[in-house]
DNA sequence: AAATTATCCTATAGATTTAATAGGAATTTC
DNA sequence: GAAATTCCTATTAAATCTATAGGATAATTT
């Protein structure tokens, strides 16, 4: 299930790409066009902008942008940054693999190998769209 | 991320499919081989037989074993049984529909169209493997 | 320089879900 | 009727997610 976090993260991301100009638009703005809680979503912001996705401005006039083209910026990233690993287990994820402490051997564990077709078709979702490909 | 539960049914599930006779396994045995809690196994193996995947028979002798043929059994039917639903959000489930309460419409929503091509990769998968491609 | 506006940051509380355990009831076999 | 095994409900423990609180910091305006 898709947290909240990503949901309202996505949101916001695509509420700023289909700005017209660069300007900041306010976390007050994007909470209220997207029924978002303002609080809960200026901390979705921050983590945005600390990994590098957003840039922001203080005081009068300033608020959150986008730092690169929207077509430009992958979902995989996207997701990795708001949601975590794709993969549904640890044992086959790209970035975040970890052993799992139950399974003596990986290539015989019936569960890793599906799991595997899964984050594949899932990562060919993601690598395939774009921020851009949010707001057609 | 995969629940244990769905973990430990799968992997119980496919043990059984790699059974030779059709005789019952003991939860006991189950846990053991493959490293689950006998307990927790026991409440998972209840709702399999339950949503009808698994027969059993009680006293000495007893266990569960498999009621169709492993080939028979599609991923998406166990995987719903086990996990829920399929799709990350509920707006784009097949099986366990609901609207979003924040939403204000579908079809403009960009979440609800990315999450769709997740869906629909992820059942790809699912619909293409049986209990019996567990175990290859 | 003071007031205003808006992000920045940390901590924490509340809610929900997941994982695991406990303990005995019911049924079958021998 | 004793032993073995599943059946069932309830409860606890742990983890995670969601949201809120409250002030610190920085930029702009007056």
């Amino acid at each position: 299930m898709l947290s909240k976090k990503t949901k309202y993260g996505l949101k916001a991301l695509a509420f700023l790409a289909s700005q017209k100009g660069k300007e900041p638009v306010q976390i007050a703005e994007i909470a209220k066009q997207e029924n978002i809680s303002q609080k809960f979503l200026e901390s979705i912001l921050l983590s945005l902008r600390k990994t590098g996705f957003l840039g922001s401005k203080k005081g009068k006039g300033g608020g959150y942008y986008l730092i690169k083209e929207p077509k430009e910026v992958l979902m995989t990233d996207i997701m990795r940054v708001l949601e975590g690993p794709i993969a549904m287990v640890p044992c086959v994820s790209l970035n975040f693999y970890e052993k799992c402490d139950d399974c003596p051997s990986e290539e015989n564990c019936s569960v890793h190998m599906l799991m595997l077709k899964v984050r594949d078709s899932a990562l060919e979702v993601y690598r395939n769209n774009t921020l851009a490909d949010l707001i057609a």
